[in-house]
DNA sequence: ATGCCTACCTGGGAGC
DNA sequence: TGCTCCCAGGTAGGCA
């Protein structure tokens, strides 16, 4: 499924083949897709006909491209706004060749099995939003500007974002998070403040965005921290640690991820496959624990999974 | 405001 | 073989 890392690799995929380029038409095969649109495809179609897309920005999973429009060669004040959910996929198509094999089809016909929204582009290139389960989504956001008055995302320089993505939290590869920055230091403040499980804490995406479950059970591994210490009971350090260790992993799993796709088409799947080989503690139950041999443990949290070391990350002491 | 729970969705795999 | 059930999980929204 797609990751923070993944994602940031289909925006780096769309900003050098998508970015500039402009939309001659719209087609939405299924509706679900367009749902948090609030004019649903129609309204979104004759909003992305005839605009340019001006940039390529990520929050978090949240990726935008904001809209120039062609007529007055000026910004529209609008973005583009997708997710890809936990199937998602955002594939390019440059003109006229068929681009075999694209999302493993033999190419053939004008469509992948869940092709959900197809853009075509006024070059005759097209960029197809492919999603099995459909929990990822497309829709035209409003820009707003940043509460702290940062650029957006990772990116972008311009100090706005989707109104939809108001509320979500810079991620760990955003820099106005990096170490030593005031935004690190309020995430670490706000963190140190809340009086529940480090975990829960760590997938709130109002604190920082961007760490889902495998993530989540990565850094903790790696910080040698029980997902339900209190996070009000870390030391800053450890907690700083902590957040190192998600980084660390994500910039990973980016190193592997970057090199997924070709000048054709952005394969988010192709990604998380060479990166499955690297996890030490995610979905690794039975498996020996890469730095003390004890077999890691699978144990249930949030209606999910959690996944650790029973030695190197022991339950928390509680009263 | 904080903390916590549930619905949403679909296909792959296990079990019978 | 075909059926049922379980599982994955980010997010919004609703509750106390």
């Amino acid at each position: 499924m797609p990751e923070l890392p993944e994602v940031e690799t289909v925006r780096r995929g769309l900003a050098d083949h998508v970015v500039h380029r402009t939309v001659a038409d719209v087609e939405v095969l299924r509706e679900r897709a367009v749902r948090r649109h609030p004019g649903g495809a129609v309204d979104l179609a004759a909003r992305l006909r005839g605009a340019r897309f001006g940039a390529a920005v990520r929050r978090g999973k949240y990726l935008w491209l904001p809209l120039d429009r062609a007529d007055d060669a000026g910004e529209s004040g609008e973005a583009l706004l997708i997710h890809l959910g936990m199937s998602g996929q955002v594939l390019v198509k440059d003109s006229v060749d068929g681009t075999a094999g694209v999302d493993g089809t033999d190419g053939s016909g004008s469509g992948a099995p869940h092709l959900r929204v197809r853009l075509t582009l006024a070059d005759g290139g097209e960029v197809w939003f492919v999603d099995q389960r459909t929990f990822g989504h497309l829709l035209v956001a409003d820009l707003v500007p940043t509460a702290d008055g940062g650029p957006g995302g990772v990116g972008s320089s311009m100090p706005a974002l989707p109104q939809e993505v108001a509320h979500i939290a810079r991620d760990l590869l955003d820099p106005g998070l990096a170490v030593g920055t005031p935004g690190r230091a309020a995430l670490l403040r706000r963190l140190r403040s809340r009086r529940t499980g480090i975990k829960r804490a760590l997938l709130d995406q109002t604190l920082v965005s961007g760490v889902g479950n495998i993530y989540a059970d990565e850094g903790l591994w790696r910080a040698r921290v029980h997902y339900a210490q209190e996070a009000a009971t870390m030391s800053r350090a450890r907690t700083e640690a902590l957040l190192e260790g998600v980084a660390e992993v994500m910039h990973g799993a980016l190193a592997v991820g970057g090199t997924s796709f070709d000048s054709l088409y952005v394969n988010v799947n192709g990604a998380s496959g060479y990166f499955d080989r690297s996890l030490v503690a995610y979905g690794q139950a039975g498996r020996p624990c890469a730095r003390c041999g004890t077999p890691i443990v699978r144990e249930p949290f949030m209606n999910r999974s959690s996944f650790r070391c029973p030695r190197c990350q022991r339950a928390p002491r509680h009263g």
